[in-house]
DNA sequence: TTGTAATTACAGAAATAACCGTAAAAAACG
DNA sequence: CGTTTTTTACGGTTATTTCTGTAATTACAA
């Protein structure tokens, strides 16, 4: 109970980002709220904060954890599940991109294969189909390999890169 | 009725993917059927193919649109209005990236400097959800330009970035 | 106009997802 | 060990989203 007005927004936002991301809202603010917290949290204080039931609470926080967004913190002389959060954006959209990566775009590079094995004798008919996997398979052949460099970049080079491309874009434009 | 096997299963991932990605999966379902399509197809027709009903589907239809995935074709003499679908991965993709950009980033950008304003005056307490909220706004703003710069890049320079960045992690490390 | 075909809006039904409270289990102490 | 505290699992409920069918509207051709 008793955010400040500016953690109270903050996390009704992060939540709405979350349900058009596709994670469930209360995961989201769960999250939110860990993140703008200089101290580790247990299951009861998330719970009084923001109104969850303990079992909501407790779920969620699983989630999260294996997300790889907060990790556990034990404090002697208390039995009870701590958690923090990743605290610095640029780690945590790295580790959010990365567990997406392994969830759903290895999948579908999975699948895109399986649909182009299922298309290959394929008729006049199925040639248009075949070509429209397989240039979207290239996309990601592409792509992913970016990804792979891009996340292992600092921070400091990210920033240049912006230059950098806009540098490229003048001299081929 | 009566789809290819890949083109079922293709269409049946797309779904699933949406529905992770926070789009329904039965627009994203209907987006795969058109991007896989040679031909523009109407709303029966998509009907027809998908089993969903007429009204599902216009409404699917508009926000396909809406997202800019998918554009009108008309054929003379037939009063019947036909989509077709962005066809190129990489353009496809520039368009959802532009587009969650506008719904989602902007507004978020905007919410972490209202959120900043209202802890402006800020106590100690205060003061680290201060400086989180400062960071990830610091975070979008190196992004959001980075990415400005990618999107405009053509293909062939993509493919050559992987390349160079994996060279200047060479020289820094 | 008038009739016909296509599209859209809407309200209720169905399906899905989220949430809670309780009870069982597990873990941490003495 | 037994006790206490914390965590997890589960069944039922509520809420939300999705989907459908019908009715109203629009666009078009004769």
């Amino acid at each position: 109970m008793d955010l400040t007005v500016a953690t109270e927004k903050f996390v009704a936002w992060w939540g709405e980002m979350g349900s058009k991301w596709g994670v469930n809202r209360t995961v989201a603010e769960i999250h939110a709220l860990f993140y703008l917290s200089r101290d580790p949290l247990n299951a009861d204080d998330v719970a009084a904060h923001l109104s969850f039931s303990r079992s909501n609470v407790s779920s969620s926080l699983h989630e999260l954890e294996n997300w790889g967004l907060i990790s556990p913190v034990h404090f002697r002389g208390d039995r009870k599940q701590y958690y923090e959060a990743i605290k610095d954006p640029w780690e945590m959209f790295r580790v959010i991109l990365d567990e997406r990566r392994r969830r759903e775009i290895n999948p579908t590079v999975a699948t895109l294969r399986a649909c182009l094995e299922d298309v290959a004798g394929s008729t006049q008919e199925d040639l248009y189909t075949q070509e429209r996997l397989r240039a979207m398979l290239e996309f990601f052949e592409v792509m992913i390999p970016l990804y792979d460099e891009l996340r292992r970049l600092p921070r400091g080079p990210i920033q240049n890169l912006a230059r950098l491309t806009a540098k490229i874009r003048e001299v081929i434009g």
